[in-house]
DNA sequence: GAACCGATTGCCT
DNA sequence: GGCAATCGGTTCG
């Protein structure tokens, strides 16, 4: 059982490059009604600031990509093609926008409650894809903002207390990075990281169709 | 207000 | 490989 310690706010306050990548191998935690779930994160992919025209704070501080600039390691969920979640991670300090899409879990805790959310196949690939993983975990537009971190102030064993949160794992062997995958602009900036030795990936490690 | 778009997925041919 | 589903955010008039 990996460990369940929420990874600190430090973490999360550095450049998005680095946060996405140092992010696989991490273990993604969600609890819900039906239980507890978790994933070793083996993909994701970096969206920065204003300079980045494929990332949701390109056009400055707006209602939606306002949690882009606020303080780091809180749950960025947003709805794409109006029926699919993204969870994202916040990265940076407060006041500098950025943000990781968690875009693959490799599944370790909870599968049941995962299939018993995942109508289809009982075989599909459960956590392979930004929309699969949300669906896996039960999380939706509800879930944003809430902090993946412990709450400060109060004794390290109080995190369970979270609805979502990201936790130390085993690193991967080798990291590969791409352009990220389904957007226009910005397309050959490498912000996509994965582990190649992962079979969870959502694409391939070199973004042809799996 | 209205129009357009999208960090996806699954089903169709 | 192609494409529809479906709706919040953003932009435009």
């Amino acid at each position: 059982m990996p460990p369940r310690r929420p990874l600190a706010q430090g973490f999360y306050a550095r450049d998005t490059l680095v946060v996405a990548h140092d992010l696989l191998g991490c273990t993604l935690w969600s609890e819900t009604d039906q239980g507890v779930c978790a994933g070793r994160i083996v993909e994701a992919e970096a969206y920065l600031d204003q300079r980045d025209p494929a990332s949701h704070a390109a056009r400055g501080r707006t209602p939606r990509s306002a949690i882009m600039f606020g303080p780091p390691g809180m749950a960025y969920v947003y709805l794409i093609y109006g029926m699919h979640h993204c969870l994202n991670a916040v990265t940076e300090v407060e006041g500098q926008a950025g943000a990781v899409l968690i875009r693959a879990l490799d599944p370790l805790v909870g599968l049941d409650p995962m299939r018993q959310r995942r109508p289809g196949g009982p075989d599909q690939p459960l956590c392979a894809g930004p929309g699969r993983l949300c669906r896996a975990l039960g999380i939706d537009l509800d879930w944003n903002g809430e902090p993946l971190i412990a709450s400060s102030g109060k004794s390290a064993n109080n995190f369970t207390l979270r609805r979502v949160w990201i936790a130390d794992g085993t690193k991967p062997a080798r990291v590969v990075t791409g352009p990220r995958v389904g957007i226009r602009r910005a397309a050959s900036e490498p912000h996509r990281f994965c582990d190649p030795d992962s079979a969870c990936l959502s694409r391939s490690p070199h973004f042809g169709r799996l």
